[in-house]
DNA sequence: TATCAGTTTAGAATGATTCTAAAGTGTTGA
DNA sequence: TCAACACTTTAGAATCATTCTAAACTGATA
């Protein structure tokens, strides 16, 4: 609670009861992901009720300071990532199965990167059925 | 034109007036990405004034035989691609440059795959910066 | 050419996300 | 300690891509 509030300030971010709150959340040690709305329904769970757009702005708050990655793997929900080393996902939207893949996996043959471009991150997405 | 109903029919697809100019469109021998937007864009500068909903219609038409895959690479536009093989991407949001990698790419070093569950696909995005 | 299933369309609805602006709170310097 | 203020939270409105509805239209068929 004290680590919480001394995690959020040395983020440059106030710790507010809603922060600690949902940073205690995510960062419990285990490796999440949320969206706005699960992240949501889990407070709720522990009878935290904070506002969408307080999640929706804290989520941002996190993602910008480099506490959570962003993964964009279906059109109609943006997850946050408490995984922030790199790493890739098996991800199955019709069953909202989604896990890390943390071993070290490697991408060969790729073309020469465009003129003028430079490579940000290689991001693998094994697509799975059931 | 005769081609593009026999097409439209051969898959089971009444050759409409709106299929016809869109598939004209997108089906013209050079591999395209297209949001519903983009593609209600280039067809108005071709003067074919299309609803936005039979775009949506016959894009999702196409998809479901085949004729288009879909991506998600951003949370806020669906991306159609004419370029049905299996190939991946190299994409920047900020820029929105998006094109076509066709060198065949492996991946290694995959875990193996989750009980129960089978690989769809595997989708490599090589995100760029300027 | 009549019939009908399939298609198109305007406009309304949806739903995730963002915005607005007013009220609340953490920080800090005196 | 506490006033002052910048930062934060929030309800509710707005946004915007996409989907839905239901009425008009049209391609296929006999
Ligand atoms: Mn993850
Ligand atoms: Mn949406
Ligand atoms: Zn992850
Ligand atoms: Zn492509």
């Amino acid at each position: 609670m004290n680590d919480i509030k001394q995690f959020l300030r040395s983020n440059a971010l106030r710790p507010t009861k809603q922060r600690i709150v949902i940073a205690g959340y995510l960062f419990d040690g285990t490796d999440k992901h949320v969206t706005a709305e699960s992240l949501s329904t889990e407070l709720a769970k522990r009878k935290h009720i904070i506002s969408l757009a307080t999640i929706y702005n804290t989520l941002h708050d996190f993602y910008e300071n480099g506490l959570l990655k962003k993964l964009t793997l279906s059109a109609d929900r943006v997850y946050f990532d408490t995984n922030t080393d790199d790493h890739h996902h098996f991800y199955s939207e019709k069953e909202q199965f989604l896990i890390d893949i943390n071993k070290n996996i490697k991408v060969n043959g790729l073309p020469k990167t465009p003129r003028n471009k430079k490579i940000n991150k290689i991001e693998v997405i094994v697509h799975l059925d059931k």
